[in-house]
DNA sequence: GATGAATGAGGATTCATTCAT
DNA sequence: AATGAATGAATCCTCATTCAT
């Protein structure tokens, strides 16, 4: 059964399919190796082009990675877009619940491209303001997000948010810290789930959140 | 008038010295530049040394690396070990005061040292299995400490700690993740300072972790 | 409505027009980058038309560079003539006259088409015989008409050509080299007219050779 | 007899005898090829080193052709104030003979150093405002010194010199190009000497700028 | 008549690393 | 104990040129 398409050895394609094949390669070859040790060489071998073909498209090494950090940002934030909002075509569900989606979502993403997640976690973030900023607004982008949920869950419980704006950010920010942190490790040790490392932060998190609005506090002594 | 400070030209220092120094400069340039874009040159310079010596001292960049990361993950372990037991001559502290206290300790440190610290977090995790093996068993060393405490804080609530290994695990990640999204959510954010930073996570933290131990947990739908 | 006019976007044109057009961008080209540096991107473009279409006509950038010299060459010798001999229909001017006539239109055809001339005098020169000899040609067409006027300048002052056959053409290689470097100047100087650059040097030559043909000589010591 | 210093293979030289060989090399390659054309692996391969010494001590391949023309500008303008002034040790000699000293001395150095003066008039005055600003400055100095020949000719002829100082800088312009289309020619033809190019231009400009110093004027018709 | 797609070859520049002193 | 001199091996990028349609 000899297949047509996505051969190897497939010449004259348009551009727009060659493009992706270009940022397919270079997002795998930033991942492993990082944007500085990355050749454009190997980008090209492996996207199965010349270099120059890469240079006509892309422009510069610059610029190529900061394709492939857009097109993994916006890949992500859908799937966790996605993920919350995607399968409820009924009632609105319990703030708990959407979290818990995007929660999975993101880590079920990130788990299947890890070299995506790693363009983003640790690559863009290391090299210079203009790839870092890109990061930084997905990041706020889903911090938002996340703000919003817990605001909800806060209106769900009845409760008066005993938690002012800042907190809730900060909140906001730790939370998705430690997700980052938290796909990373699952990504890198065997044996741990998209699923459970999903649990284990939920777990984590919302416990923590309840007892917040429950109004338990820790306080610094003296 | 020969002078005996550590100012720029001393010639003829004892070994151990012009080591601290070239370590120095390599931490400086390697957390600034990465270590790709980190050369030998500029090293060499910062340190006040020509090439030739590094490398009779250091060997190759990647031993000069490695000797970063082993100084610097020892240096943090340190602080944060100082942290926790160096204050209390006295009777032991009860375990969220003790975390407190490392937090805290931590925290102070990473801000005091930003590239000591990039070069753990950021460069020694994204360039090869050696370096980041070197990173990870600090942060096991870390872990195992946290664990500690919290076993003993489930001791102090007469509480059987019902968390596996790998939980811990997961939880020391998840936290590392959050301290350091809010250390930097700090930095950026005008007037949040860092001890306010540090005073939200361990909220946060420790009612998450008492509402664990006490038995809590959150269980996805279905 | 179908334009007719040489506008950016005429579509299938004859042949030969879309040639001149090639040329007029390369010849820009060329004159403004240096044959190096013109690339033939740039020029295509310049041109409006595909690059493949220009190695169609053109075939090389060695013959696209050949051709743009042969035409500059043959329309600034053209401009001379017509200067020379144009205007007189009637009877023969004196040969001061037809000097002057000839060096203005020099002048003048220089500054006005300046990238022609870079080509020929800066470019063509500097990269190899077979486009220096494309010139070379050029300059030995321009002395050798300068050559004859001076002869006819002597028969004019009813003087016997005290001037040796190799003295005059000395004479004109040094009056065209002279002409070159002054039309460089003229085209890089603000403010200097083609005019004021002819009448320098007119002044400069004429009076010179004047005094040469009155048997005044000057001779090194000795 | 066998040579020990200059040979090709001599290694560890100090710095500022590679640079010469560098230099050396570098004129020779850039005044043959032109700027472009040369590349950094022909001026290292001729000078007998690698590449990255070339660097190390030129830095670019702007500021190795920067280093040449200033070289080759002191070197020439050298030349000439010797010629000039060198060999009178006694008494000032007459402005016409200091002249033709000046003449001599250009037309041997030039004639002597070919490559030199080919990066001189070729090359840097093709290759941007930063170059040639290089050159006009040699230009200007040769010029000045010129102008005060002149002026001082008239005052021997006791004379006021009436040439203002653009009519100064038109005739430079026009003696060099003289002067170099004639050395061209008295390479080429047989049986012309460069000395007796030089004399032949002497004779013409000075002739000419005696009859324009005598107020003798060509005047346009009309 | 005209072009979008593609590349082999080469050029400037940098870097980790080593001798010879 | 310390260094000035030197390089092999990449790396990013560009360009003239050609197919297949």
């Amino acid at each position: 059964m000899p297949v047509k398409s996505t051969g190897a050895k497939a010449k004259r394609m348009p551009r727009a399919v060659r493009e992706q094949q270009m940022l397919d390669a270079a997002v795998q070859t930033f991942g492993q190796r990082g944007y500085r040790a990355a050749s454009m060489d190997e980008i090209a071998e492996l996207a199965g082009v010349s270099k120059p073909l890469v240079y006509l498209y892309l422009n510069s090494k610059e610029e190529l990675f900061t394709a492939c950090i857009r097109r993994e940002a916006a890949a992500l934030v859908a799937a966790v877009r996605e993920g919350v909002e995607g399968a409820a075509a009924g009632p609105r569900r319990p703030a708990d619940q959407q979290l818990w989606a995007g929660l999975t979502a993101f880590f079920t993403h990130t788990a299947e491209h890890p070299d995506g997640w790693a363009v983003l976690h640790q690559q863009a973030r290391t090299h210079g303001e203009p790839f870092a900023a890109e990061v930084a607004a997905m990041r706020d982008e889903i911090a938002a997000f996340v703000t919003g949920l817990i605001g909800e869950a806060a209106r769900d419980a009845h409760q008066d948010p005993a938690l002012a704006g800042r907190d809730v950010s900060g909140l906001a920010q730790a939370l998705v810290g430690a997700a980052e942190s938290l796909a990373q490790w699952a990504n890198e040790t065997p044996g741990v789930s998209a699923k459970e490392a999903a649990a284990t932060l939920m777990n984590f998190a919302w416990t923590g959140l309840g007892g917040l609005m429950d109004g338990r506090r820790w306080s610094p002594p003296r």
